[in-house]
DNA sequence: TTCGCCATGTTAGTGTCGCTAACTTGCCTT
DNA sequence: AAGGCAAGTTAGCGACACTAACATGGCGAA
């Protein structure tokens, strides 16, 4: 999913040589992901990003088309990240398992934590990044991992044959608004000191044991 | 000049007559509310503001601060908004009743649907506006309405003394969260036709089942 | 009635940003 | 060895937030 313009060059680990940089696509993406980690997606300017990577303002735009297509490789990079911690972490449990379901639920909750910034790039309104397809296929596949821990949840349960989607959609309502409550304030504001894995174990539960 | 009767530096309702206003607050106050329902917040300008309301983009600084301080203004009209939509939703039913904190709920999730752009003012993650005191009470004064409901409906199941946060932080995870992945996109990108209250609605029972 | 204060407008200007155009450099192929 | 072209550069445009200094005119006081 990438390959802007055609030619080789030096590859990894190149160091600025001269008169051109050696690898800037990779530098700007780790300076736009540090700088969004920083500041957040809606304070990140090109300008910073190269700055950081010591190229003039114009250079990004042999490697990107825009901002928004560097913002759309940065949110799509983060896409794999909340996969991979997600599937982690349901791994030790029973495919299916209330443990693992809520295991998965904690991990959402954990990278919202750790990268709060990352997942208001993934799930802020941004209508130009939303409707690339990229972005949106990124998305897609995450929640197929929901999908099909809650089909076989529902196959333990004797119904094998019934949609996952609408118990996928309770269960992801609810984690997604515990890590969106704590990482956009209020939470703190409201109840500080409280913890928000308890709210995902305890309502989803609830909600598993009212199938 | 021009000028019918006399009316002395009308206040309401004014017309632009001359080379003042009259009542610039509100009329950026208004354009505000319009465009950030059009164009969202993060593309608000008060350039855009300024043409609007027919002044010169120097003129909003005599009553705002800055951007931010107009954002703060409506954020907290936004507020006051949400909680008569909550509030007035579960006057019909029995204080503390699952059916008024169920019509709450829905109320709030059909705010977010109505005011998508002033919903994610209100929420998304702007640490200037955040801090402001005034933004953090009106938030503080809407999460009440839900503290005292989960109170009376303690004290209906004869646990009159328990402390309602953490059962009111379940139920508003819940319902943010159904109402986030309603408006910035991913519940109509993965599961078109869903319904978002039928979510707060079977959860939301679940949850207070559990009690 | 007149006068002048000063709130509320204005124009002009600064620095930053996203992005483009046109030029330059130097790696890689031939 | 030559030169094509990817990938840098500088310069510049228009938009933005915000400021400074100036202009207007409503209103209260003399």
């Amino acid at each position: 999913m990438q390959q802007e313009a055609g030619a080789p060059k030096q590859k990894a680990g190149a160091q600025r040589r001269g008169y051109h940089h050696g690898n800037l696509r990779e530098a700007l993406l780790e300076a736009a992901e540090a700088l969004i980690t920083e500041h957040g997606p809606d304070n990140f300017t090109m300008a910073d990003a190269c700055r950081r990577a010591g190229v003039s303002t114009a250079a990004p735009y042999r490697h990107f088309e825009d901002r928004n297509a560097l913002m759309e490789a940065v949110c799509m990079r983060a896409f794999d990240g909340l996969a991979a911690a997600t599937g982690g972490a349901k791994a030790p449990f029973e495919e299916g398992s209330v443990e693992s379901i809520l295991a998965g639920g904690k991990a959402y909750l954990g990278f919202a934590l750790e990268n709060p910034e990352r997942f208001r790039l993934m799930f802020g309104r941004n209508p130009d990044l939303k409707s690339r397809p990229h972005v949106e296929l990124a998305g897609r596949a995450c929640f197929q991992n929901l999908l099909a821990s809650v089909s076989a949840f529902l196959a333990s349960r004797g119904q094998s044959g019934a949609d996952p989607m609408p118990l996928a959609l309770r269960l992801w309502s609810l984690v997604h608004g515990v890590a969106s409550l704590a990482i956009d304030g209020p939470m703190d504001i409201i109840a500080p000191g409280n913890d928000p894995e308890a709210i995902i174990d305890e309502s989803g539960r609830a909600i598993l044991a009212a199938v």
